[in-house]
DNA sequence: TAAAAATTGTCATAAAGTGTCACAAATAGG
DNA sequence: CCTATTTGTGACACTTTATGACAATTTTTA
């Protein structure tokens, strides 16, 4: 599971390097690969036997489902292959681009995945996330959390 | 139980020496780690059988439900492990951070969980619930206490 | 095909974290 | 009340981790 936050600095080159206590996960799956995607304004990183699933429900969805085009091609097609390399990843330039990450960056885990985040933009998407928390908290018990 | 509050000062590589009650607590659990995040500018400390019910369901929640990530960003994703070494814990630095804690301490007891509080923050909090703490005592009827 | 650009590998340095020990403070026992 | 024991803290040496820099390689483009 993913834990936790960190705060990290990419290299010129849009190196990342992964936190220890992260690059643990992928060696216990004996995978040096991660499955970066985008989402609301931040990578979603995935192992990649967590993602294969998800592709999976993917790939059979109907052809000429809308919701379904809607998420492959936000979502999906979004996804990238990085090899983790010396303990970092290089991240591509468009998921650098289209999420705005340029030196500062805070990951983040989120149990089954992880995110990442432009600092400025992570401290933004904090602030909005502790002003909702008690409606999301009303939505959470319908969860039974 | 973890019960009662002492102060504590942290040392120059963020370590904070466990009271020997709160030990006890985790000796009989048998289990040397604790569960550490953050909310409402203080760490909040979980031992880890109590974590790992709240972690399962938020590791299974739908992958984009809105409430569900909000849920994840604002309070599972500040979590790490911590394993207690010769009695003590070392906060990471991302926790510390967050929480403002330099140097001294207040560990107050809450039964299932204990909270780590910077000393002035902690100060200014008990005088805030000292001062609500008649409207909360109706609330309180609600639930039966 | 050569030059430029992008990517990747390696290393050095600085920062952070860990293990151990010794001392001081607090607590408990006689 | 004094002594013995436990607990908390600081210090230091050592290890690990993050990251900037640069060289080597590959890919792209002219």
């Amino acid at each position: 599971m993913f834990r936790g936050r960190s705060k990290h600095n990419l290299d010129a080159k849009g190196r990342l390097a992964i936190p220890t206590r992260f690059r643990e996960v992928l060696n216990q799956k004996e995978d040096q690969y991660l499955m970066v995607t985008h989402k609301d304004g931040c990578l979603w990183a995935f192992t990649r036997d967590i993602w294969q699933r998800l592709e999976e429900k993917a790939a059979n969805l109907p052809l000429f489902d809308s919701a379904g085009i809607a998420f492959l091609r936000y979502f999906i097609s979004g996804a990238e292959e990085c090899p983790l390399k010396n303990g970092r990843i290089t991240i591509p330039l468009y998921l650098r681009e289209v999420t705005g990450l340029t030196k500062e960056v805070v990951v983040v885990g989120q149990l089954k995945r992880f995110e990442i985040w432009d600092r400025k933009k992570w401290e933004e998407e904090f602030e909005r996330v502790t002003e909702i928390f008690p409606e999301a908290s009303q939505a959470l018990q319908e969860l039974r959390i």
